[in-house]
DNA sequence: TTTATATGCAACTATGGTGTAGCGGTTTCG
DNA sequence: CGAAACCGCTACACCATAGTTGCATATAAA
């Protein structure tokens, strides 16, 4: 089993999934998976969210190859195509979850979640570019766990304005949406050039918040 | 020549392509095109921005069918899919670079400029969503005019800067993403919502310039 | 009206990606 | 160690899409 393709390169501090996980789609695991299996499967997940996020169609061979497996290995634990992407949508809405949930937006200070959160969104893996731009297209779980991500989103607005940090007159609807929007954009300027995800989110949450004009006369 | 399959709504006040074009890549042109020929081929690449920026893999059968056309006709007129793509890319950034001249970014007041130009870009079909996002696969013309595009929009965030409509320790490039990200959202708020393009705009310009926020103390 | 150009349609080839099956060697784990 | 699980590899069937060709019909233009 040694093999050497190109291989993405290795990640990550956030350690994410730990398999077997409930995931209940369509795919292959009678029961418990021996070590090294679960170890490629986790592998094949977390490639394919780097892969599809460059490439929305690229074929399984490539997701296959970047994850330094066969085709056919693939196939061994996803029993489609789809079932692939269906399981690591799910994987990448836990970890968007997760990276909100540590940001206590239900009970820190609106402004204090918000650097929080943001900077562990633009930390986690890139992966989620290509399950967000699909959202409309989510199955089962993940298009649950996307629900609660949107109104716990939504929630965390709501506290901003009753605090008044977001003025009163603001649609929070497209503040969400604008907000969405600039996380993307840093996201791609990550992916390109580095840099700090506390930086990062530190000039967004400005630029959100205060804009870059000279400020209004209130 | 009557049929009537499922097309996409009719449009466009903006009056956008003349056709023929300049088109240089591997279109098949040999010599003037017959009125009906340049009227099917104008329609065609309308249609293909449409239907591309919804679903990107989307096969040339479709695209035929919702320009009310039969597939061969399309290979009629462009050797390849990847040829009908330069030339809708071309297209889509000739409106663009319409729409930004049309708001005289040179001369007019900055601010005056950002409105006229964000209404513009917000009114144009939505198609170069598509083109816009592919930026990096553009050949030949598209690519020049999409250059073009990049060095007026930063020109006239210099003179924003300048006259003090922007902060002086704002970083440009990143105020040119963050205006791109929201205008991408605009669109996709209008493609589904609709919405006046001037509302919007006064929406959009607000949120960058002003942020959500409350203000700073200047 | 006449001619050249356009179009729809049907039929075809070629290609590439999806998904399956089986064999032989390798790794985990009891 | 030994059984079971895992993986790479080859080979295959299948299907959707790209792209071509020829012909009959329809339309623009002179």
């Amino acid at each position: 089993m040694e093999r050497e393709g190109d291989q993405v390169a290795e990640s990550s501090q956030r350690e994410p999934l730990k398999l077997p996980l409930p995931l209940d789609g369509t795919l292959r695991i009678d029961r418990p998976l021996r070590a090294d299996a679960a170890r490629t499967m986790r592998k094949i997940l977390e490639v394919a969210e780097e892969v599809l996020s460059k490439d929305p169609a690229a074929t399984l061979e490539k997701i296959a190859a970047a994850a330094g497996v066969a085709r056919t290995t693939v196939y061994r634990r996803f029993a489609t195509r789809e079932a692939l992407i269906d399981a690591m949508s799910e994987v990448a809405m836990r970890e968007v979850e997760q990276a909100i949930d540590e940001g206590r937006p239900e009970t820190a200070p609106p402004m204090v979640a918000f650097h929080q959160i943001t900077a562990n969104l633009i930390e986690i893996k890139s992966g989620w570019r290509f399950t967000m731009n699909q959202a409309h297209a989510l199955h089962g779980t993940a298009a649950k766990i996307h629900g609660r991500i949107f109104d716990k989103c939504m929630r965390l607005l709501e506290r901003a304005q009753a605090s008044g940090a977001i003025r009163p007159e603001v649609d929070l609807i497209w503040a969400r949406s604008a907000y969405h929007a600039l996380i993307e954009q840093a996201f791609r300027e990550r992916a390109e050039t580095g840099g700090d995800p506390d930086a990062l989110a530190e000039r967004l949450i400005d630029t959100l918040f205060n804009g870059i004009g000279p400020g209004r006369p209130s």
